[in-house]
DNA sequence: CAGTCGATTCACT
DNA sequence: GTGAATCGACTGA
């Protein structure tokens, strides 16, 4: 009997908790990534925790619009934005409905099809850079706006799963601020990842961007 | 309705 | 380490 890989979503009530208990939660669990050229499988190794309701770092900070909408409905959905003109970054969406809070996805090993994500990664000078920062890992897996909404908890042929899996021990979670974020939200060390790992992404403090002439 | 800037990446120096 | 790329969401008048 060949052995076939566990393809079990994880249940909505695992993105039901609060987001600080989630976020570290998927570090070293799978998503997956049905491409029409094939499957790419992620194993997540960074991610960011994002709370709605507190923290002047979320989109959903200043409520409801047409961009955030996901963040405010049922968890186990993927919120993507489009950012600094070309690029797009991937969430999933955490709590329970109203409480518009996510965790992004920053960086993974991609463990399945990784033809098809140097395909879509040029630039990229070796493996552990395919997906190594939330951009990169987005444009890795193809995803972008037309995946906004959907729902990673489902067993049937979606385009992306999120797979129960296993998580690494806490003991090799590490923490410390967001990368990229300004002013009073850079305080929470809302950032983890597995300790040591060759794909986590070089943290940056926050660069306001200068002034055109 | 114009101005500002972003949960970033890449090419160059 | 520095600056450009590039566009749409959001803000405030």
């Amino acid at each position: 009997m060949i052995a076939t890989p566990d393809r079990t979503p994880l249940p909505r009530e695992f993105f039901a908790r609060p987001v600080l208990e989630v976020a570290p939660d998927l570090l070293g669990r799978v998503l997956l990534r049905t491409t029409p050229d094939g499957p790419i499988a992620l194993r997540i190794t960074e991610v960011e925790a994002y709370d709605g309701q507190n923290d002047p770092g979320s989109h959903a900070y200043r409520g409801r619009t047409a961009r955030n909408g996901v963040m405010f409905g049922p968890p186990g959905h993927v919120y993507v934005y489009f950012t600094y003109g070309m690029w797009h970054c991937m969430n999933l969406v955490t709590g329970p409905v109203g409480t518009p809070s996510g965790a992004l996805l920053r960086a993974g090993e991609i463990v399945e099809g990784a033809e098809l994500a140097r395909k879509r990664r040029l630039s990229a000078r070796n493996d552990k850079e395919l997906a190594k920062g939330p951009a990169r890992l987005a444009t890795a897996l193809d995803v972008d706006r037309a995946l906004d909404g959907t729902d990673a908890c489902t067993p049937d042929d979606t385009p992306l799963r999120m797979l129960t899996g296993t998580a690494v021990p806490s003991g090799q979670v590490s923490s410390g601020p967001r990368t990229g974020v300004s002013g009073d939200g850079a305080v929470h060390p809302w950032r983890f990842w597995i300790t040591d790992d060759p794909t986590v992404s070089p943290y940056r403090a926050h660069t306001p961007r200068r002034r055109s002439s």
